[in-house]
DNA sequence: TCCCGTATGAAACAAACGTTTAATTTGTCG
DNA sequence: CGACAAATTAAACGTTTGTTTCATACGGGA
């Protein structure tokens, strides 16, 4: 409670009014990288600062120093992820959406460890999460639905659009998250070299569930808007 | 460092030696119900058992008294959670699959409350999580993989069986996992009254998705091992 | 009434946490 | 060389964590 705290909320610096230089090559990209590594395999909050510092070989002070605060350096962490959904805003195929997606499980090392991280995000919301829904997830969404009111020749998408458009991006959502339990039931499946089946198969798959949602309105003429009344829950 | 703390990691009540009693309906009920409401809201880690006794308008000491430690408490709330990967040994059609998956989301409260607990505990396994996919998924992935054997007529699964397996599964598990997404791009789809239309899709989704997978088998007449080979990775 | 085991209460414990302070080293320019 | 700012270090700060201790209140048998 002294004089001192004004500034300790800031995202920035304490002490020095410099940026914190991108290409230091040293700490501070040291402390990046521990800090993905172990706020991927271990979660935030069970990972400390003298962890990372002492795996990244950094004294504790230079979290501070460079990044503000743990806070700060996790942001930092979790931005600098490349992301599956960024920047589509236009979809021309199915085959274009789950290459976007699969992409990073073709890597190795690093990129498992983005995947483990995103994986956190998804379920531990820490602000950062809902930033990425609304700039990133929804315009995919609508492009998914945009390209499948195509398929279907519709102009107006309606709800089963969206429920198929759910499904379409959630069959690359379950390999993306599932890829552990995949590889605890299924090794053969989950090896790197095995995503370009999969990427085949997936859009194998989404034309088949395409194809099976056109069949069903071709087999209901008109009955569209006859269905019980929907009791919103939450 | 005293000898005092000879019991101090054991997973039982420290002094008293009798059970817990399962019907008190007092202290540890209300400890069980704060803390699957905590756990599944914040997380294991940033709930304290502070709060979690707040909550429940209970004495801190009492989670040491009934469960041991604060481990005991969660592990006491997480074995008590409905599975809908239980049991399930042998399938005669999807729609039981799938009426067992959605079965928790057509619930209110409570349930949602263990579909949330449940979520964290897939991400951030505490051990109990390899535990239940060994004696829960195991046997119901190979339920799913007889089940589509029989449909595609085959007596033998393989890499393509296990992969339909898994996606098939992963459309129910993709709605129990990112219904907060779902809520927050198409909230219409996400309400309680929608799990039977979900339940009904679904089986038409994975019907179709078999039918697309019989169609390439038929498609390809013997090249089945002509793939290049996999290089495993993990 | 007394006694005893159970249950609850308030307080305190050591340890670990994130953060900050202040001193020191390093490197560079005048 | 001397001076200055950036970078790094060691040490401590106050808080919060999980856990424990000890004292008190309750509730039936003897």
């Amino acid at each position: 409670m002294n004089a001192s705290t004004q500034i300790s909320t800031a995202p920035g610096p304490g002490r020095p009014a410099a940026a914190p230089r991108d290409e230091d090559g040293d700490a501070s990209v040291r402390l990046l990288r521990a800090g993905l590594q172990l706020f991927a395999e271990q979660g935030y909050a069970k990972t400390s600062i003298r962890q990372i510092a002492t795996t990244a070989q950094v004294n504790i002070a230079a979290v501070s120093y460079y990044f503000g605060d743990k806070a700060g350096l996790y942001k930092a962490v979790f931005r600098a992820s490349p992301d599956p959904a960024r920047d589509i805003h236009a979809l021309d195929s199915l085959d274009q959406l789950y290459a976007r997606f699969l992409e990073p499980l073709k890597q190795g090392d690093d990129m498992r460890l983005w995947v483990k991280l995103y994986r956190r995000e998804m379920l531990e919301p820490t602000g950062l999460w809902q930033e990425k829904i609304d700039c990133d997830m929804r315009p995919m969404h609508a492009a998914v639905v945009a390209l499948l009111c195509r398929r279907l020749g519709l102009r107006q998408p309606d709800d089963e659009v969206h429920r198929l458009a759910v499904t379409v991006v959630g069959l690359a959502v379950h390999l993306f998250i599932g890829c552990d339990v995949i590889d605890a039931l299924a090794p053969q499946l989950a090896g790197a070299g095995e995503v370009d089946v999969w990427q085949q198969r997936l859009v194998l798959y989404a034309e088949a569930l395409i194809a099976a949602e056109a069949q069903r309105r071709h087999a209901l003429p008109r009955a569209a808007a006859a269905r019980p009344p929907t009791t919103p829950f939450r």
